[in-house]
DNA sequence: TATAATTTTTAGCCTAGGCTAAAATTTTAG
DNA sequence: CTAAAATTTTAGCCTAGGCTAAAAATTATA
């Protein structure tokens, strides 16, 4: 190391993967209750604060964000449902979370780390590497 | 999407993560207190501040918190040096994002793109994952 | 159908890490 | 050497998202 980059590009790093962060629960969210809708007809809170691993009341309020947001909509003590801005962001989620996989997969990471380490990233690719990421083949 | 993955496993990817984003902001931190020291004899707040696109304030508050747990050390209104706990995890740190960003820049993405992203996923990235893009050429 | 079990919500607490504003200290210039 | 400028710290506020405990509502069972 014996030159820094520009203090202002090095900064715009760091800010942008903060935003990142912001969006992850959002993320993470949408994507869970896609998928439990699509396997189980119905998304309920126990069962998505089961598998995000929290309490569920911490997962009650994060859901009453995404639900002001205008992520998810449902009735008091019934199973939850994602408005159509929530299907959106699901589905770009899961073709993502996809890609990402698929390829730590082609690359030889085994499954079962492929999914931890596909769950951590997927939030931080940028576009152009997506699509790196889509047409690698081994 | 026929099945689901078992809850429990599941969950576990998600704690890792919420785990991960623990440890992000040390890791940030010290890397480019790191960086500054090599390169400029000296890490200033201001410098750290001005880098990591925040606020005098916070970064004085997030080293604080640093501080008391052994990463770094300073004396009032003077610059800020890294504890050995602190270097050796600068020192990893670096190594793993050179080898992130060394990979995505084989693998055809951009540098700057590289760079954004490397800051995003390093702190996501598995042992074996590691060990894989380590050993990737192009 | 009453009661027990389960599920969901609410209240309240905590930490991390953003922010602004202002005080304290150090550094620089006149 | 003193006044202005720059830097660092402190105080206090905010949001997100963890947690526990307890209340409220729903669902299941005897």
């Amino acid at each position: 190391m014996t030159k820094l980059v520009d203090a202002k590009t090095q900064a715009s790093w760091f800010s942008r993967v903060r935003e990142a962060h912001q969006s992850e629960t959002a993320e993470d969210y949408v994507e869970l209750i896609a998928d439990l809708i699509a396997v189980q007809q119905e998304a309920r809170l126990s069962d998505i604060a089961q598998r995000l691993g929290v309490r569920h009341a911490s997962a009650s309020k994060v859901l009453a964000r995404l639900a002001a947001e205008g992520y998810v909509e449902s009735l008091p003590y019934r199973s939850i449902f994602l408005t159509e801005k929530g299907a959106a962001l699901a589905a770009r989620c899961k073709a993502r979370h996809k890609i990402v996989l698929e390829f730590l997969i082609r690359l030889g990471v085994s499954p079962e780390t492929a999914e931890y380490d596909a769950e951590g990233i997927e939030h931080h690719i940028s576009a152009e590497t997506l699509a790196i990421f889509k047409r690698f083949r081994g």
